[in-house]
RNA sequence: UGGGAUAUAGCCAAGCGGUAAGGCAGCGGACUUUGACUCCGUCAUUCCGAUGGUUCGAAUCCAUCUAUCCCAA
């Protein structure tokens, strides 16, 4: 009668005691990891990223030692298509791509999903610092933020369903980091100080733009670097290479930093400006999911996020005819990216969230 | 081959006789489960276009040369 877990494990120290605590709780575990590529494929031949052979051991490590099942699962083929293509695709359309939500949403939340429900499992099981609460007045699950602030992972779970919430759970979200470090250690885990994971999982050297042209086969085409009134500054290496806002790597030395204010994959172009050039205060967002309503009827006051570790931002939201929403910052901010997600909050809860498609300063009629 | 101007690191640029500011770019690092932003550090150790000269001392003054730009032809 005691509830069946899965723990996705990753390797890393946040899911090991993840599932020390599942299985402390009483919970019945298993633990696996989700086999995303294979460094071949790809062409790394690092163990430092997230599935690569060391990973796998230390998450088999950790199982062993608390006793668990320990599966892989070999979820390569979905990512692929689910997370590397679009990843690919949205870089080269001009737009920014934020991969390890895609990842989630299609994989540890998807097609684990599946895999938990064939076995006969009750939850999904992960090292994410967030909460998950029922709200009463309405039976909603709401996503909340973690009791550590400062890795709060709300962000990159915008995307949850209700289904999903219900059968989610998240043993860290009422953890601080260093509390979550001490059980390891204190638990003997052979990651507990293993550093925390970065870069893009399947490009842990970095070189995204490498990765790219490797997975297309075909160089990045150069274009020009222009000013927003078509002087030439200079030749880009592609449009792939650039996101809204960024200064470095441009290579162009000027009297005062440039950085790009826009991406113009017709004309293969990138528009370099001032940092003042990069402030707006709307944009409309497609992709919606919306948690804790289930959907906006009146302009909603909210706290939006434009992108993973960025201060909250006052603005109201509606939602518009065909499900996108509108947002509308107090005050401008600076270099919202097409692509990226958008994030609402009402206090510590996740209203739902979207992918940005324009930002700009303008307005919409919404009746 | 008349006149004028300028020559300082990859780029821009301060300096005006007392022992080479700063910005941009670059490089290194911190931060970060995306890309960025940000922050910190580093970046002319005989050569401040070249060669001579004046001076205790010159990137700074003088002369010549070289290069580039501008105006006249």
């Amino acid at each position: 009668m005691c509830k069946k877990a899965i723990i996705a494990m990753s390797g890393g120290v946040d899911s090991s005691v993840a599932a020390l605590l599942t299985k402390q709780e009483g919970y019945e575990c298993i633990g696996a990891t989700m086999k995303l590529f294979s460094n071949e494929d790809i062409n790394v031949s690092r163990e430092k990223s997230c599935c690569s052979l060391s990973d796998v051991q230390d998450a088999r490590s950790v199982s062993m030692r608390l006793d668990l099942p320990y599966y892989v699962f070999n979820f390569s083929d979905k990512f692929y298509e689910c997370v590397i293509n679009k990843f690919v695709s949205s870089y080269l359309s001009g737009a920014t791509p934020n991969p390890c939500i895609e990842c989630n949403k299609s994989l540890k939340f998807d097609k684990m999903f599946l895999r938990m429900k064939e076995l006969g499992f009750d939850l999904v099981v992960t090292g994410h610092y967030a909460r998950v609460q029922k709200d009463m007045t309405n039976g909603r699950y709401l996503l909340k933020k973690a009791a550590d602030k400062t890795k709060d992972q709300s962000y990159v779970l915008y995307m949850l369903t209700q289904e999903q919430l219900r059968h989610v759970y998240f043993p860290l979200g009422e953890l601080q980091k260093s509390e979550v470090r001490r059980i390891a250690e204190r638990s003997g885990f052979v990651n507990a100080h293993k550093k925390d994971s970065q870069d893009i999982c399947f490009v842990p050297d970095g070189d995204y733009a490498s990765f790219i042209e490797s997975h297309t086969g075909r160089k990045s085409e150069p274009g020009n670097f222009v000013s927003p009134d078509g002087h030439i500054f200079g030749l880009h290496k592609g449009i792939a290479h650039y996101t809204i806002g960024q200064r470095k790597g441009l290579g162009i030395s000027h009297t005062t930093p440039l950085y790009v204010i826009e991406i113009r994959p017709d004309t293969n172009e990138v528009v370099l400006g001032n940092e003042k050039d990069l402030y707006s205060d709307t944009l409309i967002a497609d992709e919606v999911n919306l948690i804790s309503v289930e959907k906006i009827d009146e302009p909603m006051r909210v706290k939006a996020k434009v992108r993973y570790r960025q201060a909250e931002q006052p603005a109201v939201v509606r939602q518009l005819a065909g499900g996108k929403i509108f947002v509308k910052f107090d005050t401008p901010q600076r270099a919202i990216t097409k692509g990226q997600a958008v994030v609402l909050y009402d206090g510590d809860t996740v209203v739902g969230g979207a992918t940005i498609m324009k930002a700009g300063c303008f307005d919409v009629d919404c009746e």
